[in-house]
DNA sequence: GCAAAAGTGTTCCACATACACCCATGT
DNA sequence: ACATGGGTGTATGTGGAACACTTTTGC
């Protein structure tokens, strides 16, 4: 992560670096684009528990062709990078997404062979229940992220990267509400935790944790129709963010 | 940060979304460019204590002319992103960042006026003695990090950014090296916390807290020639990384 | 000796973990 | 009745915050 910059006089400072902001004919040949990682929790082939996975589109040209990739496009004109991104997002799988969050920029110069392609990556959750009526087909497939084919560019590196911050961010954040609906119940909430995490959790301090976080709130309804006790049902408590951006929630 | 994005039909999928990496002609209008925060203590007027500041360089052209802004400039075609944000930092001030980080992708439509421009802006911390022989002249100036004018384009907005990701940075990671040399004190290591976090540390907890973190290492050399007592000698310990950047530790 | 920073010891508290135990429901 | 998940209570451990105290230097 350390730059590999050399020293250069201090005297050739001031003339280049006052061309902040403009594009010369060199970064002219540098193309742009928008990629996006989107997960969402969905039964595993066995239905004990839910895994995530995430889609992919097949490559119909090269280079990669034939290769899985993550979906994504150019940005248009007039619209910004998160634009760009859940437009995408929307045109991959015909979801909408509850959480979407700049990742990072990709942009190695051999990343892409041929041309040079810097990639601004976004990542997103979805809905389970929506997630379940997705579009998928010949040239869109959802595969478990955890176990991926070789993918085209450096897309395995960056789904690498999405999961990690994903898991990260699950540890200290409000985001496990971004897989679920309106309301739900603890438990739901606490297998979310599970099968992002890949680990158990203990209920009871699970319960704890949560209501002293002031993230949900309890409703006055119960969960009936299930085998045993009835769960309460809760509530996102709005008025706290998912995530802590900074000064960059709006964006 | 949640998308704007409207659902539509699932069937449209496919088709669009395989351009996946590839440039129109569309996004050959938005060009990129490179911008850097670069951060240094340096001492105060009243040399009581130290404090944040940043260099800018002045706009010698439309848009923003005369006002100040972050360095920046285009991204070479031979170039990486990183590699683009250190050649920025040299030409602006003849420093070696000893650290250099991807802050974000700002990419609104209107950012600039006339043209639509993405920047990737990093941001770099610098050492304190280093900066104090930085380039300095008409068209840079350092500033304090918490009382600037008003900047050209959304820089404001971008150097808040850079300031909070510091500032988080800093409680769980091993950053503060970045400022200090080769060895250090105790004491001068807790006065980048304090300078930089703007509150006081309780030296005896700070120095538990540094020493169970295996992240420096006694040397045995005392730092004579000081008032009192003299303090023992700390060297950064390499074989653990300053921050977690999860699977990207290498870009 | 005195001032002041370096460095050590100890108490207290918040909070996570582990786990025992009771509650409410469907079968 | 009993199995099972929902929900509560409680002991133990860990790590940070607060602060008293000792050590070592310059003056």
């Amino acid at each position: 992560m350390t730059a590999t910059a050399r020293t250069v006089p201090a005297d050739s400072a001031s003339a280049d670096s006052s061309r902040a902001d403009a594009a010369s004919a060199d970064s002219a040949r540098i193309s742009l684009a928008v990629s996006t990682v989107i997960f969402a929790l969905r039964a595993d082939a066995d239905a004990t528990a839910a895994s995530l996975r995430l889609p992919l589109v097949r490559r119909i040209r090269e280079p990669f062709k034939g290769r899985w990739a993550l979906p994504g496009g150019p940005i248009e004109a007039a619209e910004s990078l998160s634009a760009a991104a859940g437009r995408n997002l929307v045109e991959t799988t015909g979801l909408r997404p509850t959480y979407l969050e700049q990742l990072y920029a990709f942009g190695d110069v051999d990343r892409s062979p041929g041309d040079r392609v810097v990639s601004i990556v976004y990542w997103a959750l979805v809905r389970s229940e929506e997630a379940d009526l997705a579009a998928e087909g010949d040239n869109v497939r959802w595969f478990p992220a955890d176990d991926l084919p070789d993918l085209a560019f450096d897309h395995n590196t960056i789904v690498d990267y999405a999961l990690w911050r994903l898991r990260t961010k699950m540890e200290y954040s409000r985001i496990a509400h971004a897989f679920l609906g309106e309301t739900f119940t603890l438990s739901e909430l606490r297998e979310v935790h599970e099968a992002v995490l890949r680990r158990p959790i203990d209920p009871a301090n699970f319960r704890r944790q949560m209501e002293g976080s002031k993230a949900i709130i309890a409703t006055d309804q119960l969960l009936t129709g299930g085998r045993h006790r009835p769960p309460r049902l809760y509530r996102y408590n709005a008025s706290v963010e998912l995530t802590d951006n900074g000064p960059l929630t709006s964006s």
